[in-house]
RNA sequence: GGAGAGGUGCAAGAGUGGUUGAAUUGGCUUGUCUCGAAAACAAGUGUGCCCGCAAGGGUACCAAGGGUUCGAAUCCCUUCCUCUCCGCCA
């Protein structure tokens, strides 16, 4: 959530940005009711304070008929304005949660996802000479994805995937693990992107692929209506994404200062419920309930998030062009970016049976709007305790990045080849 | 699934109704000493919220939520979690 101090200070801004982000928010019912409950729970404390001024002067001896008169006085009045308190609290905390975080000065305006800005393009489309097919073309007369039998199984939106298509994707996660872990890349793109961050290696980790209510509402990432499936008997989620397990993990910790920034690459099955998305992508595995991602996810001090941001973005485009694919960055528009928000990146891939460029990774900065309602804070040498910044971003989500490998590397006899810096991982084959 | 034990501050660990926001030990920070370090000694060392320009003051928090009481870390209820044994199981 937001700083309720800063909503204080910036009605106006955050009413003007907040719209600009497609949200209406009503902040003068909110400041009212902050100043209510304010002045309800001053008049509470204050209560409180005599209520244990008096409770000093009974331990003594015996408490007198008198003192125990107007302890019971107090505890009525005590207990009448919490009545109040309560609902009033919970009802300001309501609508302080309906406010998105701030998008950045960088972030286009915008009200639909057509607003989007190309930030750049990078690589060429190739010419095949043939007309190039969908990546479920491909993978049909090589076995390589059964979705038929899984429907029947498990319902539309769920495949097998088989073969040399598994060990790809196996190549792909050992290719991501061995990037990330490797401090040399990362100091070269600190470098070429000019940037002000240490070059800290990821940690990989599997991550639990379910989680509670509660640490799930705080990270604001849980979208129960359309995304997220629930485990009633347990009072479980099944994540949409590591980066829900993940950024989740330090909830309601101080954590000291040296131990950032701290880099995690997550590999974990995702599964989502993709309600509202009838008919959509139904060929090929581009949406399926359940998928497979390489996510990274980074906390950092505040004054390094933003960098923390572009280096992920970094990361992102130079996987994409290990793997030699033709890209382009796309800079997402107010609209777009989502509620916790303060910039967004999307990069897009180019898919040739599709004949377009298709979303395969995202990049989410979400500055401390995330941190604060998952109370997650720094303790800095100075003895200050600070709120930390948040990053998410797709190292690859495997069916889309194995579709587009499949799109891209097709030959004229319908073989796919292995790009090159998989090879290392495929025993050296040099195609399917 | 059955039986039992337990969840206290950075850590270990005391505390079973008021003198405990919390003993003690360790850790950490700072200072003294030293050329420097170690040792020793001294002081300090949780988080949120509210009031305040600040200094400071108030309030809440001993797994979470509710209850009893003039007063709860301590008593009662519910939930969650951890551990041990048995059962089941990749």
């Amino acid at each position: 959530m937001l700083d309720i101090q800063f909503i204080r200070d910036n009605p106006d801004l955050v009413e003007e940005k907040s719209k600009q982000k497609g949200y209406t928010v009503d902040i003068k019912q909110l400041l009212e009711l902050d100043t209510q409950r304010r002045t309800r729970l001053t008049q509470v404390e204050e209560l409180r304070a005599r209520r244990n001024t008096l409770s000093d002067q009974m331990k003594g001896g015996k408490p007198s008929d008198e003192q125990l008169e107007q302890g019971r006085q107090l505890k009525d009045e005590i207990g009448t304005l919490e009545a109040e308190l309560g609902p009033l609290e919970e009802h300001f905390q309501e609508l302080l949660k309906t406010v998105p975080n701030m998008p950045l000065e960088d972030v286009p305006v915008g009200a639909t996802e057509d607003e989007n800005v190309i930030a750049k393009k990078v690589g060429e489309p190739v010419d095949f000479g043939f007309k190039p097919k969908h990546h479920h073309e491909l993978a049909e007369p090589k076995d390589l994805i059964d979705k038929e039998r899984a429907a029947k199984i498990s319902g539309s939106r769920f495949a097998y995937l088989k073969g040399d298509l598994v060990l790809l994707q196996f190549a792909i996660i050992q290719f991501v693990m061995q990037t990330l872990g490797d401090e040399r890349v990362l100091e070269n793109l600190i470098q070429e992107n000019n940037l002000n961050v240490s070059a800290k290696p990821f940690t990989p980790v599997l991550p639990p692929a379910m989680l509670r209510t509660e640490p799930y509402v705080a990270s604001a990432r849980l979208n129960a209506e359309e995304v997220t499936y629930k485990i009633e008997q347990d009072d479980l989620w099944l994540n949409a994404s590591a980066e829900h397990t993940l950024c989740t993990m330090y909830w309601n910790e101080v954590l000291p200062e040296d131990m950032f920034p701290i880099r995690y690459i997550g590999y974990s099955t995702s599964f989502r419920r993709e309600a509202g998305t009838y008919g959509k992508d139904t060929e090929g595995i581009i949406r399926m309930h359940q998928f497979d991602k390489l996510e990274m996810e980074v906390f950092s001090t505040p004054e390094t998030g933003l960098d923390e941001h572009y280096l992920m973005v970094a990361i992102q485009e130079y996987l994409v062009q290990q793997l030699g694919l033709p890209y382009q960055i796309l800079q997402k528009c107010t609209f777009d970016i989502g509620k916790p928000n303060a910039r967004g990146v999307d990069l897009e891939v180019w898919f040739p049976g599709q004949q377009k460029y298709r979303e395969t990774h995202t990049a989410d900065f979400m500055t401390d709007y995330q941190s604060r309602d998952l109370k997650i804070r720094v303790k800095r040498k100075s003895g200050e305790t600070q709120l930390v910044h948040t990053n998410d971003a797709t190292a690859f989500a495997l069916g889309r990045i194995l579709a587009a490998i499949m799109e891209n590397y097709q030959t004229a006899d319908g073989h796919i080849i292995i790009p090159e810096v998989l090879r290392p991982y495929m025993q050296g084959r040099e195609q399917i």
